[in-house]
DNA sequence: TTATAATATACTTATATCGTATATTCATAC
DNA sequence: GTATGAATATACGATATAAGTATATTATAA
């Protein structure tokens, strides 16, 4: 990547992550983000209409990289397995990254409702395409219907935010991380498994 | 302790402390407060006159709660240097708990300047009191002079906030840590040191 | 029942934040 | 040097949020 050009946008960006992961979106004001990335007000409104647009740039950002990562592990040449088990650790990691109270701060937000229904089709869809790769390298059973896959999807994440599943796993990651481990070796044939340790690295 | 009574009064602290260590006590609203320790407004204006009312009595009782420690610290019969070493620890634990965060938040409120000055006052006496006994008791050298110690004190709380060293040791713990074993090796007759494993119980 | 105390609600006042407009500074090219 | 473009600092009005108060209602216990 280019470090020539102390990009504004990118730092603005930088910056108001930090603070929202440590206090919260609703908790840090415009002003703060602004002193902190060194920028001045008026520089700000340049790049993003208020603060909620910047909340959806990073959302998106996320979601690119996030891409980026499935897309250069689906490349790979590696059992089917260990390129969805990356691709989970991946998500589970993001999820630690940011905190529960991130995303459970994200939902409370009126006008980012519809953004975020549609974020997450989005996120389904790129997930159904590794299903039916899965499916194509027949590592996932044959006869499990896409539909149906989908639906196990969206019902995952509604039991996610089970209040009594919180309770077992107080942890979010941890949380998700069980429940996928579930899925997982439900629709997986039987072999046996490979471990993987993989590490995200974060722009700086 | 009696649990009989949900005392109001303990709750609204209990919350308060448990929202500002989390959050800071700026970004912590009084009706954020109330609700989470299932107030209503009215009431916590019973107790407090505002939020910086709550403030100094979370600090009141933080203090009070040291000194209590401190007290039967000094009573036990054990040797001077293990003693200061359980105080010290205490402190470094305190600080631990509630964050740099905390206590830089505290000194940038007006209101609270001239508290903050007269609770370092009674609490540098305090410690002052704890070094005389020392001396009582041969443990510290005898030619050092009390106001000298004192003077030594405020320098050193002085140098926690140096910049310099916060690049040193990040985490304020440590730094306080590293700086009071400067003074307390500075000032002890040589001995070998004894360690101490000491854990503080909150009220629950 | 009556008295006490807490609550919910609505409200006014005060403060903080947002978003914009304007004058100023700063860097760069000419 | 001056002109130009871009960022900044400052000030400002509009708006949203929080503080603090008053009142009616509900619950509790003597």
């Amino acid at each position: 990547m280019t470090h020539a050009k102390p990009n504004k946008y990118q730092n603005i960006m930088q910056k108001a992550k930090e603070l929202f992961i440590r206090h919260g979106i609703r908790r840090v004001t415009v002003e703060e983000i602004c002193k902190k990335s060194g920028v001045s007000k008026m520089t700000y409104y340049k790049f993003f209409r208020n603060k909620i647009e910047l909340v959806k740039q990073i959302l998106i950002e996320m979601m690119d990289e996030g891409f980026k990562f499935t897309d250069s592990v689906m490349a790979q040449d590696i059992p089917f397995q260990e390129k969805a088990r990356q691709n989970i650790r991946y998500k589970i990691d993001l999820i630690r990254e940011y905190g529960d109270y991130f995303f459970q701060e994200l939902m409370e937000i009126p006008e980012l409702q519809s953004f975020l229904v549609e974020m997450n089709r989005v996120n389904i869809n790129k997930i159904l395409e590794i299903f039916k790769q899965g499916q194509r390298e027949k590592a996932i059973r044959e006869n499990i219907k896409p539909e149906f896959y989908q639906f196990l999807l969206e019902q995952l994440q509604l039991l996610s935010e089970n209040e009594q599943l919180k309770t077992i796993f107080p942890d979010m990651g941890e949380r998700v991380e069980e429940l996928i481990s579930i899925l997982f070796y439900g629709i997986f044939k039987r072999e046996e498994s490979t471990k993987s340790v993989m590490q995200r690295k974060g722009v700086s």
